[in-house]
DNA sequence: TTAATAAACTTTGTATACATTAATGCCAAA
DNA sequence: TTTGGCATTAATGTATACAAAGTTTATTAA
């Protein structure tokens, strides 16, 4: 790996450095700036964030329990990587937690919060990175309005290590092209919530997935495509 | 805290004492010999296990990830609450995913496998910790017969931190004297899995896990039950 | 007596030193 | 040429030292 110097991690919100490193490995395996199946080590890191190698310790024994990071003992530690089976695991949890989570949102939220869905009827045109930040934070609100802490916990974890999988399936010009068709598909998802009809929601988004699993797929399944 | 001082942690399976001492304080954590709420320090832990504050720590931040242990940066550490809130969400996640493993258990598991499942069809009489132990592995080896990894991951998770509402809520008579019924439930479960009845068998899983719920809540809304 | 301030103490956060272990390469012997 | 073993190198694992921050206690002034 390059060393890459990058700005000082000055800590995050919590004012700790660790939390700092933390995020920014964090990121960086999402986006597979750190790219998956690859080895980093300590040294490298604490460089490129220009801090010890404790901080770098924290976050890696940390992001091991959410098996973005694999630790070899005495010997490093590697970037998970991502198979087509975790790909179609991941999927299944997805569809499963979504669709619990809708369901719940419909029974439970408050008319307000299911108002306050409405900030998702149109993105802005921008880069890729807006648009991911923007579909990211749509389900994983709807993850929150669930009521339920843990489901909601649980969901935004999938969904974060789903962004992932689409880095590495598929080429951005895909990505950004297909992006109004799915805001337009997120606005049914709205409207069905906010008229409270559970069966017609919870279709919807278990459809709204599916077809993003079909096209992820196809591409897998398709290596030819690259930038 | 008392400071007890237990047989020095040789490191678990990997080797490492971080290891060791992680499966520990987790251990002690979910049988709630640490107390939910209270308070831990490093130095205490370190001094318990015959170690230094660096596996503690190390261990400490990972329990973190798992919401098992509050950090409060440079204050402390609090061993996570439980609240009658955090109960029924973890009944609905329980019920959740263990339905949606029993569903693919029946769908996708191997012959051998679901054979390999007799084994839960006894159980010695022993004492609690026997008991707890028994259970909580019939549910987990159901979740990883799913096949599917992340699932099975997550729902191992949910039935783990499970265990620790179980010895909050209930006094131990009363879960020793309950336990013979819970094994003939399972062999219900057992049986309509391997004949691959999965309409049966997620009908069953489901009523299986309501019933200890109603149980536990209906105890906890009478705390004059105690030891 | 009360409130404000300072000082001592406790606790973690970060950095670093050293021990331990795994991998590598080199050299010699079969 | 190949193989075995020793030495070297490189990496983490553990322990410790020190800094930073928060809490409590004591003291002093109003």
């Amino acid at each position: 790996m390059n060393i890459i110097q990058v700005d000082r991690i000055e800590g995050s919100g919590s004012g700790l450095m660790r939390d700092g490193v933390y995020e920014q490995i964090r990121a960086d395996i999402l986006s597979c700036a750190l790219v998956p199946g690859s080895a980093v080590y300590e040294n490298e890191l604490a460089q490129r964030y220009s801090v010890s190698k404790s901080p770098v310790r924290d976050a890696l024994l940390r992001l091991q329990e959410h098996g973005l990071v694999e630790v070899l003992p005495r010997k490093g530690y590697r970037i998970r990587p991502i198979s087509i089976a975790d790909a179609h695991d991941l999927y299944e949890m997805r569809v499963l937690l979504e669709k619990a989570s809708v369901r719940r949102a419909c029974d439970e939220a408050s008319d307000d919060q299911l108002v306050s869905l409405d900030k998702f009827r149109e993105v802005d045109d921008g880069d890729l990175a807006h648009w991911v930040m923007y579909n990211r934070l749509f389900h994983k609100s709807i993850a929150e309005l669930s009521g339920n802490t843990r489901m909601a916990k649980i969901t935004c974890e999938v969904i974060d290590q789903f962004d992932r999988l689409t880095f590495v399936g598929v080429s951005n010009t895909q990505k950004i092209s297909s992006g109004e068709r799915y805001v337009s598909e997120h606005r049914e998802i709205i409207d069905s919530l906010q008229s409270r009809d559970r069966a017609k929601a919870t279709k919807l988004i278990v459809k709204h997935i599916q077809k993003s699993r079909k096209r992820l797929f196809s591409v897998l399944e398709n290596p030819q495509i690259v930038d």
